[in-house]
DNA sequence: TTGTAAGCGTTATCAC
DNA sequence: GTGATAACGCTTACAA
């Protein structure tokens, strides 16, 4: 409520001194310095966001796009990269839905983190055209202005693949994710081709990364009544645990008769019975590394791709 | 990056006419309005938040503020409010963490609305005395221009007790939130209460709304052999959790040995085995009506506190 | 119907 | 060391 020309008043000075004080600059005396300090205290000052923008050209705030609120596999992305931000005094706010797209070109923030399938790839160049430091994890782009954080996709159902193979897998349902991303398209191009390698044969059944679709995905399968043990590689966990909920009342035995692969080591995975097997990442990691991207973009510094790597986690 | 002015030199005119054909205002013809419209599309022009937010004086932003950003707790609530202010032609960001608090005073934001510990009761109280827009979601207080959208927390502990009790239960453990809680403090008051009323004994077992310290109650409980059945009313469904998987390796039936309510019907609880019985809530309603209030206040009316109802999701 | 100009709250450049 | 003042990009009252 009050601005620098308050204090400036009280303090019997111009507007220009306060400002200086209050900026820590060393062209006032110390003296008037704390006098202004006090002042602002007592005024309980501080300084208007839109006044300051508009005069500075940026914000200190990097906007982090998510496709949707929903689902526990955000949170510890945005936790990675708040902390990451944090250390270099920049802000974090979440936004989702096209409205908030504006925020870029209206340059209420400095950058932005975008995993939101709602951002068209030519929505994204053409931000990238026109300079704005933009940070994607959710699709490969020809863009050098553009530095990618992916997670290594093709690595993951690579390690998937040959954890069935090693179970002494003879053919594996791959149960996809929609065709308009970009993971699963990665994920489905390193199965088949690992699944090629072993000579090994497949189904793809096409699903869309809900837990619905898993559950459908697995009443096609054993609606046929299959050879025992079936194989599955589910391309994210939230279809396995719709698997889970198929087999429930069914005769099959998870872990004898059926065997799962989930992506993703979502919370819920360990608390399934049996637990279940999965592809995992740092999701922690994976944030902090976007943020250190976009701290690089809003100091005109290069900054290169860069891969989550991920792990088999073996459970029952 | 293309201001009003540069359209203005283009079309020839003056900026304020600009201003005016891009605002809707009759005060043009509609030939020039075409013309600078059409020009404006061809730079890709945007107004520029700050300056637009400095002369207007408000965002049309409304920041929701959490305590962190882990838990499939939020999701379904952002949901909720982002919806709720849609219909207004509000939009969202979502903060957590105290840095981010500033965005209030500085006037980045034209209300708060707050489901964040981080936030003392205090300082809440001090924004609301200078005038700042704020609905809580997550205490109680005295202060008729801070509308609150509360759970009705005391009607869920008591249903979840009356639940207990008609079981045929004759001692219940109850495993609560941190102190520091309203809700935790609210669900512990009712359910005593109600205990009391059915003249039960009762154990009270501190935990921290966390998996972990629901493991731990249940560790501490079990480690005596108790009397089956054993009946626990644990205040979220996280802890009830961590007494799930305390007890996966114990020879103890859940549902038959042990019966346990939680509270909160998160996602997870539908899969664990049996499937967990808890008090649940609408999420997404309570996200609504907390938008609501806030556009009430942003439009200077007088919004009236709110109680989100809770009803028992009697499972296995 | 269009243009001029003041003002929103800062920062920063220049005189003094 | 301090004070005028222009500038950031926009809206709007008023003048033409």
């Amino acid at each position: 409520m009050a601005s620098i020309k308050d204090i400036a008043k009280i303090a019997g000075v111009s507007i220009s001194t306060v400002s200086y004080a209050l900026n820590g600059s060393n062209k006032v005396t110390e003296e008037t310095r704390q006098r202004i300090k006090k002042i602002a205290d007592d005024l309980k000052y501080v300084p208007n966001m839109a006044a300051r923008t508009l005069k500075r050209q940026r914000t200190n705030i990097i906007g982090v796009y998510v496709t949707d609120y929903r689902g526990s596999f955000y949170g510890e992305l945005l936790d990675g990269i708040k902390r990451g931000l944090g250390y270099y005094d920049y802000d974090m706010i979440v936004c989702s839905g096209s409205r908030s797209h504006l925020f870029i070109p209206e340059k209420m923030i400095d950058g932005a983190i975008i995993l939101d399938s709602t951002f068209s790839t030519e929505e994204i160049t053409q931000f990238a055209d026109e300079d704005y430091n933009l940070v994607v994890l959710d699709r490969e782009l020809d863009y050098s202005s553009v530095p990618q954080v992916l997670l290594d996709n093709k690595g993951g159902a690579t390690l998937a693949i040959n954890q069935l193979v090693e179970l002494g897998s003879r053919k594996v349902f791959l149960i996809t994710g929609p065709n308009g991303s970009y993971d699963n398209r990665q994920r489905l191009e390193a199965s088949v081709k690992e699944l090629e390698r072993f000579n090994m044969s497949y189904d793809v059944i096409n699903g869309n990364f809900t837990e619905a679709s898993g559950h459908q995905a697995a009443e096609f399968i054993f609606s046929k009544s299959p050879q025992v043990p079936v194989d599955i590689f589910a391309f994210n966990d939230e279809m396995a645990i719709g698997i889970y909920r198929y087999l429930k009342d069914k005769p099959y035995v998870i872990g004898r008769d059926v065997r799962i692969v989930g992506f993703d080591n979502i919370e819920i995975g360990e608390f399934l019975e049996p637990k279940l097997t999965t592809i995992s990442y740092s999701k922690h990691r994976w944030g902090i590394i976007a943020a250190e991207k976009m701290i690089r973009l809003v100091s005109n510094e290069q900054a290169e791709d860069e891969l989550i790597y991920t792990s088999l986690v073996e459970r029952e």
